[in-house]
DNA sequence: CCAGCAATCAAGCGAGTTCTTGAATACCAG
DNA sequence: CTGGTATTCAAGAACTCGCTTGATTGCTGG
């Protein structure tokens, strides 16, 4: 019976560890990041994380296999999507990362550093005067993406397609840039450019996972 | 710059990918768990979780690498506690487990129905019981853990002590056991122990983590 | 039925992980 | 300073993981 008690520990912790080793790569953290965004095909999960398509499949189904994302077969193309919980677990992790490892830190202030102080903005504060029309904000990530949900009174203006926009962006007030949260680099650079022409531009950190969790009611469609 | 972003997404990847890694083995799973009940030092984690000294030891500097846990040196001894915020993160992956997981489910089914049915029972409703003295509550772990903190008028009968300290518990009402938690054997045998000695004993599934993360104020010492 | 695309499977190599064993270090008591 | 104890270090064998490549399956439109 004891023999039987430490089997059945054994059995309980290696379970456990199914999560943990699942999460466990930096590609695989990558795809759930990105599934945080809403449900995806398997080819546009590997172009955005830059990884082979066998690659990236296979990565999938190693999340599929601890039970944290879920596959829906529709024609020719295979969709997935975040099982329930995951998104609060993920971002638990990455908050409990971002609180004990120095170095997420190191690095996120030398990227943005290097490309100019880029001070960030309050997600209710900039609510409240983005209803008040004083503020042009940008939804810079694919269109897709937008359409999955978005801030209310954000215009979908992807990174790709910013530059031959600029025209439709008022010049008299600020602009608010965000993208998919705060380790997605779109909005970074779309603040760049921004400033680059002359707006008063400024970066919004955080993303949708964020405010869905915080309980902020998103837009989607159009 | 393209680049240097992409540099920079896998450089926080990676970073949160150390805390999975760190996760993603059972032994430090169980070490997590053990260290949930309070600071220990290496043997005792060694001995509790059934590894070799220099396996265990190898498991806590991992461990302590990727910061979920701390170590201090006093005379010969090095004692690990865990890092703050980690048994809130530790909860929430074994809560996505069980879930998420059938397996979890059907192995703890298994082994409880291998031991007898044992309806377990609820913290609050008993520490209601308890005060009114209509029960009497046992802490089977290991002293040094009850001392660490316990639950308010439960009283330290170690599991390896209880058959030679049947005489100290009244016969003429309930009794209820606890141990780590729910995936701890030791009051499961505890019950076990007592009823086929005439005991009407259940099991309370939670333990010390499971309240403290709730609210109820633990007593130490003694 | 065939061409073409999405996705997966299979095999293989290099790199990393886990556990063991035996030696080394660090501290304390005498 | 010496012996004993707690812990860590070092190195090797077995195993697992991650990525690549090329073949395969499964669906769809002509």
């Amino acid at each position: 019976m004891a023999a039987s008690a430490r089997r059945y520990k054994d059995e309980v912790f290696e379970q456990f560890a199914r999560i943990g080793k699942a999460v466990g790569s930096p590609r695989r953290l990558e795809l759930l990041d990105l599934l945080c965004q809403g449900p995806r095909t398997v080819e546009v999960l590997a172009d955005r994380a830059g990884l082979s398509l066998a690659n990236a499949s296979q990565h999938l189904q190693v999340l599929r296999a601890a039970r944290l994302v879920e596959a829906e077969k529709s024609g020719p193309f295979v969709t997935y999507r975040l099982a329930d919980g995951v998104e609060g677990f993920y971002l638990g992790l990455r908050r409990l990362a971002e609180e004990r490892l120095a170095e997420v830190h190191a690095a996120s202030r030398a990227f943005l550093e290097e490309r100019g102080a880029m001070e960030s903005v309050d997600a209710t504060e900039l609510l409240q005067r983005a209803v008040a029309g004083g503020v042009t904000v940008l939804d810079v990530r694919p269109p897709e993406e937008y359409r999955a949900g978005h801030l209310p009174g954000a215009r979908s203006v992807p990174l790709s397609e910013l530059r031959a926009r600029l025209r439709e962006i008022p010049r008299d007030r600020d602009v608010v840039a965000y993208c998919r949260g705060p380790y997605c680099v779109l909005a970074v650079e779309a603040v760049r450019l921004l400033r680059e022409e002359g707006f008063a531009a400024h970066r919004l950190e955080s993303g949708p996972p964020e405010w869905r969790r915080a309980g902020v009611v998103l837009e989607s469609g159009r």
